[in-house]
DNA sequence: TATCAACACGAAAACGGTTTCGTAACTATA
DNA sequence: TATAGTTACGAAACCGTTTTCGTGTTGATA
């Protein structure tokens, strides 16, 4: 086992000075030919490489963006990962990642922990009980320390930082706008609590869309399910409760258990039900029928957001926050009609 | 805008030395318990946190764990991180991620660049190419400066380090055998170039479990895939050449493009052809019908694995490499007979 | 009153680098 | 030959901690 080298063995071994090694190895001007020829190749035998710790506290920088994401087995989040990655390394930036699992304290803590000094800033996307509690203390406070902070997808107009999401309102408003012209006109709206800023910039849109297209908007055919449950009992009860021709679903999950609880239920899909979603999944793409659903460019919404935040970490900016909106595509498949 | 405090700066302030803000930051009996009280009282004011990569470069660890993992959008591996997350982050530990993206080149990098001090230890899934080339030289190198290393899921005994795996074998010979029991005789596999460890073991218990039932073993009754490909073709070629009545796939998506094409070509899963698949993912549970298949715990399996790491890290052990072995779960759900 | 602990604190080294500045030795100039 | 300017290197500070060791002051003891 060999340990790496620092530049005070090679210094002490070569008989020579510290500063010189580290000057020799930067082909400094200010060292000879000769000097410079043998530390070079001494290094290289040795493999030496610097320390990016020492490196990071001297430079007073550490080349890692920190990334906190409410889930990570999760396609959409995944995707924006990947996103970021991309740019991220391609920047000479690491990532490091951490999991809120849509809690508050462990949101908290995570910031914590990369903020003393771990990271040059942040990437995030609230997690559930955060945007629940509208409790942004930590961030303001990791901002105020001058560290930067890109928000994404879920995010807060309660905090002042660049930010990526969605044109999820227009994207909305377009996908329900499609069922209407297929002649769907008892449209539902399967979604999630309204603390969600996503949820309830789609819910804009769909409500838009219905009294834009003169039909009645009616309160009852917006079912509100808990984030992450397991029972489907709700979805049946509403599917029977009401007469509906089309659906709009704020995530893939939920269109396909509704389309699977309506199928059961007889009915056919698209022709007597049809269904868009939200996130251009995996599951989109191999259900049966295959999801009409918005994609959200997750790879571009990552790429983008790290794209803000180097820029930001690297020239100390003014104060003048960005926002960068994504457009959606609607992705038509088999559980629509045209 | 306040940037993070100091202990110089918090020494200067109270005019005390630096060495004695951190003994009373410490509690130290050393220090009178006023000085104590009002250093305290005054980190408390300030929100003193001590710099990590301080402490890194004092402590000669980081706290950092290093995952490389193959791609990022992918159930199984994002499971598997979720289970060394919590175990290390429990710990204490953090987690930088890199993407190796299939590529030799990008795996032996991220190595190399987490290798210069960022992390106390790696964890890490050999890439497609990594595998097909046999060149574990980085991995080797590594080890060889005393950082250690756990490979799981796509590991190889060339390697010598900590690992984590799949009984790949003998769950895949359980579940040929499950199938066999319901009467199926033509068993087809389908699978993936054989430089993986995981595709070999499979088709070795494949293999095992037709002789053993005397059933006639056909080569021609393999299909390899190429790992990431859309085009279907062979899948159609291949169903439409052979007479087939069960199906052991090496992964989801196989199976469920498999599933599909069978579908299409008027087959009845399971009646007419069996299926099962590996990782129980989303695509699993919401297929139609719902895909039997083998769940790799991987979140059990990233537990280990960091369990594993985090040992050695923690106690400079002895050369007695592990290797510790999931035992993999059969579903049975809808594209199988029992 | 000289001696010795105990107490409370500071100085300095160390981790592994970078960078500024100082300087000895040599060369060139007048 | 005295002076100035290069050249090639080393010393030291610095980043933010921890920790060892040294030391001045106090109080107690003989």
């Amino acid at each position: 086992m060999k340990k790496r080298v620092t530049l005070k063995q090679i210094a002490k071994e070569l008989e020579v000075s510290v500063s010189t090694v580290s000057k020799a190895l930067k082909n400094s001007e200010e060292i000879s030919r000769d000097t410079k020829d043998k530390i070079q190749a001494f290094a290289k035998l040795y493999n030496y490489r610097p320390n990016n710790i020492a490196l990071s506290l001297k430079n007073k920088n550490t080349k890692n963006i920190g990334v906190i994401i409410p889930d990570i087995v999760h396609h959409f989040f995944t995707t924006v990962f990947r996103g970021i990655e991309q740019y991220a390394g391609q920047k000479g930036y690491n990532v490091m990642i951490c999991v809120s699992d849509e809690s508050f304290e462990k949101e908290v803590l995570n910031m914590e922990l990369l903020a003393n000094g771990s990271v040059d800033g942040f990437i995030l996307s609230l997690s559930a009980e955060t945007q629940e509690r509208n409790d942004y203390n930590h961030i303001k406070e990791v901002l105020d320390q001058g560290i930067p902070v890109v928000l994404f997808d879920r995010v807060s107009k309660d905090v002042l930082c660049d930010k990526v999401v969605l044109n999820d309102q227009e994207i909305a408003y377009e996908a329900v706008t499609s069922m209407i012209r297929s002649g769907k006109t008892k449209i539902a709206l399967v979604t999630t609590e309204n603390y969600f800023n996503v949820s309830s910039d789609r819910a804009q849109g769909f409500e838009k869309a219905i009294r834009d297209a003169n039909l009645a908007f009616d309160e009852s055919l917006i079912l509100t399910l808990p984030y992450q449950s397991e029972d489907d009992e709700l979805i049946r009860n509403f599917f029977e409760r009401n007469t509906i021709d089309a659906v709009l679903c704020v995530n893939e999950i939920f269109a396909i258990k509704c389309m699977d609880v309506v199928q059961r239920q007889g009915k056919r899909v698209p022709e007597d039900i049809s269904f868009i979603g939200f996130t251009n999944g995996i599951l989109s793409k191999y259900s049966a029928p295959r999801l009409s659903t918005v994609a959200q460019h997750g790879e571009r919404m990552g790429e983008t957001a790290a794209k803000l935040l180097i820029d930001r970490i690297e020239n100390d900016v003014d104060d003048n926050f960005r926002t960068e909106v994504i457009s959606g595509t609607l992705i038509q498949r088999d559980s629509t009609t045209n």
